[in-house]
DNA sequence: CTACCTCGAGCTCA
DNA sequence: CTCGAGGTAG
């Protein structure tokens, strides 16, 4: 038994200690010096070493997990992570609040007066905090909006994340991670001592650091937070806006920054977006936006979401960073089907983050639209911060020397002798001869990836290798690779040749939609063949078919299906097809079309199931002959709710369409 | 598209 | 140590 003053002179320090960290981390306003502070912490630490039954996971000397994990475990969000969509100018600010007064009227809450509250977005990673009676439970990466990552124990070594809140309530909080400029410049410093490579910018780094399976590493960089919004909470009442959420979030004890504005319309909005553009870079942080949400959760609630984002909120991002460069080459490139694609090799330049070589020019039309040329000088962003994109020549930078580009007869990676043709009715070229080897290495890169035959281990670079000693010619030669071949060639050894082997073995059972999606025949992706499967169910129909009766399959237009007749038209293609054929082993899967006892419905799936994961329910669904959609409307046959079901049960009792458990599910699919 | 982390494997040299 | 693959993030 601990004595009752050790106790209480133990629950006094660390009282204490958090006041303080509170103080310095939060609101960078510290009272004690480093030293005392420092004195405290020991003082925990040598009660806690006496008597380690005191020590709880939320102790202020508990932030640095001491065992690095094995692996990040996957969270389930309770509440889905939605992310808002995107708008670049006024323009799209009017449209959006026309959109949100039409959609108020209609749900009749535009009596409210409608005010907008405005945020910085910043430039870093969100991150879902859970607290269960005010401690820190759990701390989970975005991902894809339904399922992230674990990273409790890195959260833990940000100072400015409460373990403990001020009120013992259930919360999940959402924020951003994010690390300081000069915190960057210290670790790049160091880096260049120890010879590492530099990270590109904050943003890299801060994730880099999230991705630590050592929490200690993670301590020693210091991340930051701000947090801006509530997705649930039992134990204290939520505020009726936004800005409330903001001041709740705030006295709970999380970092939230303060630079927000309430506007009444957008004019005003433009203004502060107008005043940032003009601050972000004198931040500590990274903006790269203002967040806009209509400020009354009343409001918000009544105009909800669509099936990709909120419908109450929009990111209003600033213009993308532009720089200049120069076109040193034009080459073109071709893919899988055989498309050519123009791609601008540019002198390498730092934008938005990160070093550019190259940017696609799409096609000929976009060349001649930016009149293109090479060693012209170009303006050059990111769309959507992402992909690189020529946005116009500066024409006053030319000398006369430069190029113009004319668009080949004869492109030599087509093979053969070369010709190319304009695709009809688009504005692509691609080779006439579809099986030239830069189109078959792309093809074979395709036809091991996770979307069709999913050969682990096999990579671009060993595809290449085979390729090149002349191993596979035909998909079907990647099921009969002989070992010694393997082991013939450099760096495949014993270990990496057993691996090959066994992966290729593993993978010769296939679906039939994925089966269709590797033969990459032009047009028919992913979505496509899985329609295709669905509707018809083998191969054999499928190759048998004319246009017109694949046009009448939903998801197949006129293209599609004259693409589809003509590659079954093709000698070499049915060739190719029979030999894989005779390798591998199509699962039947129920049939669809007729076979499946759910052909017909349609399902939205809310909540999480205790036998099955999302994935798994939805693979029983369509292996069924089911269809599965996210959203509920009145044409969805049954929803399924797991626990913890969310708006889509409110939808589906709003709609009447009727809800099953998940006991009534399994019964229903049962065979 | 680019940057980052992590892992397994092969190669190289002590 | 280096390379390739695979995964994650924005």
């Amino acid at each position: 038994m601990v004595e009752k003053e050790v106790t209480e002179r133990y629950e006094k320090l660390k009282k204490t200690v958090n006041h303080h960290r509170y103080l310095y981390y939060v609101l960078d306003n510290p009272q004690i010096s480093d030293s005392a502070y420092d004195t405290l912490i020991h003082e925990i630490i040598e009660i806690e070493e006496k008597y380690p039954e005191l020590v709880t996971p939320n102790s202020p000397t508990q932030r640095v997990g001491d065992v690095p994990l094995k692996e990040f475990k996957k969270i389930k969000h309770q509440v889905p992570q939605w992310s808002f969509d995107d708008i670049f100018d006024y323009e799209d600010l009017k449209k959006w609040e026309e959109k949100v007064l039409r959609m108020a009227e209609k749900e009749n809450v535009a009596d409210k007066s409608l005010s907008y509250c405005c945020e910085l977005k910043i430039d870093g990673l969100k991150v879902i905090l859970t607290y269960k009676k005010g401690q820190l439970v759990s701390a989970a990466t975005r991902g894809d909006g339904e399922i992230g990552e674990d990273v409790t124990q890195n959260i833990r070594t940000i100072q400015s994340v409460p373990t403990e809140l001020t009120e013992p309530m259930d919360l999940i909080a959402v924020g951003e991670i994010w690390l300081n400029k000069k915190e960057l410049a210290r670790i790049n410093s160091e880096r260049e001592k120890t010879g590492e490579q530099l990270f590109a910018n904050t943003r890299n780094a801060a994730a880099g650091t999230i991705r630590q399976l050592d929490s200690k590493i993670t301590a020693s960089r210091k991340l930051d937070t701000f947090i801006y919004d509530i997705d649930y909470l039992v134990g204290g009442e939520l505020p009726d806006s936004q800005e409330g959420e903001l001041e709740l979030l705030s006295k709970l004890g999380f970092k939230v920054n303060q630079d927000r504005k309430v506007c009444k319309n957008i004019e005003e909005i433009q203004k502060v977006y107008e005043s940032w553009i003009k601050r972000k870079d004198r931040q500590d942080f990274g903006i790269d936006g203002l967040v806009i949400k209509v400020n009354s959760r009343q409001v918000q609630e009544a105009l909800g979401y669509t099936a990709k984002s909120p419908r109450w909120g929009v990111a209003y991002k600033f213009p993308a960073e532009q720089v200049t460069t120069v076109v040193e080459d034009i080459v073109l490139q071709v893919g899988r089907t055989g498309v050519i694609t123009p791609v601008a090799q540019l002198r390498p330049v730092l934008v938005a983050g990160s070093t550019v070589s190259r940017a696609t020019l799409h096609n000929e039309d976009e060349i001649k639209r930016l009149d293109v040329r090479i060693g012209d000088t170009v303006i050059l962003q990111k769309a959507g911060d992402v992909i690189p994109d020529i946005v116009e020549v500066v024409t006053s930078l030319r000398t006369g020397k430069e190029k113009p580009y004319q668009f080949p007869e004869f492109v030599s990676a087509c093979g053969g002798d070369g010709r190319i043709e304009r695709v009809p009715g688009q504005v692509a070229y691609r080779c006439v001869d579809k099986n030239s080897f830069a189109a078959q290495e792309r093809k074979f890169y395709y036809f091991v990836s996770k979307k069709c035959f999913n050969m682990d281990g096999l990579g671009p670079k060993i595809i290449d290798a085979l390729l090149e000693n002349n191993l596979i010619t035909d998909y079907a030669d990647i099921f009969t690779l002989k070992r010694g071949d393997l082991l013939a060639l450099p760096r495949f050894a014993e270990k990496s040749v057993d691996n090959i082997l066994e992966s290729v073995a593993k993978a010769r059972k296939v679906t039939l939609a994925r089966f269709i999606a590797s033969l990459s025949i032009p047009q028919i992706g992913e979505e496509t063949a899985r329609d295709l499967s669905d509707k018809i169910g083998s191969i054999e129909k499928i190759r048998n078919m004319t246009e017109e009766e694949l046009q009448s399959i939903e998801g197949v237009g006129p293209i599609s299906s004259r693409e589809i007749v003509e590659w079954f038209k093709d000698k070499k293609n049915i060739k190719t097809l029979d030999r894989l054929l005779a390798q591998v082993e199509i699962e039947k899967g129920e049939q669809n079309s007729k076979g499946g006892k759910l052909s017909g419905m349609s399902f939205v799936l809310t909540g999480t199931m205790e036998k099955y994961s999302r994935d798994e329910a939805k693979d029983i669904i369509r292996g069924l002959g089911g269809d599965v959609n996210e959203s509920v409307s009145k044409n969805t046959t049954y929803v399924v709710a797991g626990e913890n079901a969310g708006s889509k049960l409110e939808k589906a009792e709003k709609l009447g369409v009727k809800v099953l458990t998940e006991s009534q599910f399994l019964d229903l699919v049962k065979v």
